[in-house]
DNA sequence: CTGAAAGCGCTTACAG
DNA sequence: CTGAAAGCGCTTACAG
């Protein structure tokens, strides 16, 4: 067997160039300046000639940074996840870090694991979509000095930025849409809030807003994927309510994509029912006449949340962002038109 | 300031266990079994005390073994993609092995930078959904003994397993149910092929089939994602072939997204112009009477993909895959029902 | 069954 | 402007 070729160090470069390791070091990171033309050049043409490229491992285990940021999110299949962690992705790559994200599927036993794993990765910050109540583990993170930003959602006890939604706002931008749209008795549709803070607040918020706006109101949470029992109580709260126009508003995705399932089960129309959701999603303006929607920008939220930990780690790099609480932008369709 | 609290290390837990580092290094390795019930005692219940974890850096550094393993992915906004990344993400788990996932935007250069930057954080397997044709980074990994799988697309040149959709078969399945449903005239309605192997071999496959078959068809590329182009290209086919019954087959999910629009744009009726699509969407049942698609077995693919890996990592505890080349799932709906 | 010592590939005072 | 040397936290022959 031919020996495996390995990848080559800073020692080969070193000797190839003429020159000390310490020169090399100093050529690949923050100190190339401070080297002298010649002997850049040298240095530039041994680490080309041998493909040279520091190991990160190495460079995070003397150094201290790992240039890792990592990330915990709770549901990758959900495609509100999938646009923040890219814009969490693109903000990372900017700032010349790299992420390690680990989905949890909102099993909180996965997520214990995934903690153990980013710490032991050395990641240099943290930002948690969390699925359980990982207190403890985020406070070794927080007591070690590794900053943490909370997406989307609280995490009981733990002092930290939360980047995400304004959700009394939503909650209120959607409710007084369907009053204007002439909707008088509204059921909010929701998966169970369990430890979601943000499922929690909008749900509140759903019946405080409501209320003050004096529509008929109640509310559904989904118990199982196929919404078995919401079908019942969509169905009931339509017959309770015949002589008022009647509409849904969903809390996140999952539930608009549930409930637009009932409507054909229950064969009603849209608009005559109303029908609205918090996050927008591809497939909402195909469904005809389309359905209202309420976006959330996904893109400046990732961003915001990784200007958050950057302003922790690298101060001089990064400033705090001006907010962290965002609105949703009003995506009206025929679903709200009666 | 008070000093910032730091994770333990290997040395104090040897320390306050009254034993050697070597000895706690072969806890939490693979020798626990070398110790005596006595001494794993002692280091479980130090490391308990001072809540260690071993550094994965320095275990990567010396060891060799990053625990590591990383994955390319062209477009993390496409649903099939995260659907893959999902299956390859959890049969990481299964082996003890974390998951590093870099989206290259299918931009080259981002992929260019990706492969880097894995190199650097010393993978050990890599699962590449290629977006260009990073021949020579790829043969720099196998040179040094990284081993490689690819999937959904081929790379020039570079010998590795391909995981994938039997791309031969989805296209047959799907036009012997045209023609089955009675469809006569068919337009294949597809992304550019660029580098994609997948999208060159299903158009490929389209004409040499649907030739055989003795369908009257034609291709058209989409350009840009409002797909004008194409816009004008599907009302010219369906006004040459008025006489007979027409169909699109779009080449995957973003182009059954895109089609669904111009079917709406142009009025058209699902079933009485068939419609079908490869790759499942969410939301393939809700556009009524439903768009048949052919779905791909994602999970059983990301675990195949690692299951590769692992095989050429670690022999002993995963063997080879059996098949590489998956059937998809026909699931028929009214969009082929005239 | 257990440990002392060398060394993985880097960075960073320190010295000149 | 440049380099010799110590050390980051581990693993792994080697020895007993």
């Amino acid at each position: 067997m031919p020996p495996t070729p390995r990848r080559s160090t800073i020692l080969e470069v070193a000797r190839l160039a003429g020159a000390s390791k310490t020169s090399v070091s100093r050529y690949f990171g923050e100190e190339r300046d401070r080297l002298s033309p010649s002997l850049q050049a040298r240095i530039a043409h041994a680490a080309g000639t041998l493909g040279y490229q520091p190991n990160q491992m190495a460079r995070g285990l003397k150094g201290g940074r790992s240039k890792l940021l990592g990330m915990l999110v709770a549901d990758i299949r959900n495609p509100f996840s999938v646009a923040i962690t890219h814009g969490v992705e693109q903000a990372c790559r900017q700032y010349g870090y790299s992420l390690v994200v680990c989905n949890t599927d909102n099993d909180p036993e996965q997520e214990r694991q995934h903690l153990d794993l980013l710490g032991a990765y050395q990641v240099e910050g943290l930002v948690v979509n969390a699925s359980g109540s990982p207190e403890r583990q985020l406070h070794t993170f927080i007591s070690q000095g590794t900053p943490i930003v909370l997406l989307d959602r609280e995490v009981d006890h733990v002092e930290a930025e939360v980047v995400g939604l304004d959700n009394h706002l939503a909650v209120d931008m959607a409710l007084e849409h369907l009053a204007d749209q002439g909707y008088q008795a509204v059921l909010y549709v929701s998966e169970a809030p369990q430890q979601s803070s943000t499922r929690q607040k909008r749900l509140a918020r759903f019946n405080h807003t409501a209320g003050q706006l004096g529509l008929i109101h109640s509310s559904s949470l989904l118990a199982n994927s196929d919404g078995t029992a919401t079908l019942q109580e969509l169905s009931d709260f339509l017959a309770a309510h015949q002589q008022h126009a009647c509409a849904v508003l969903c809390g996140n995705g999952t539930a608009t994509l549930t409930v637009t399932r009932l409507f054909q089960q229950l064969d009603l129309l849209l608009g005559k029912v109303g029908l609205m959701g918090i996050d927008e999603l591809d497939w909402c303006a195909l469904i005809s006449p389309g359905i209202t929607t309420l976006a959330q920008p996904t893109d400046a939220m990732g961003k915001t949340a990784v200007q958050c930990l950057m302003h922790r780690i690298a101060p001089h790099v990064s400033s705090m962002p001006a907010a962290l609480s965002f609105s949703p932008t009003l995506i009206e369709r025929g679903s709200t038109q009666r």
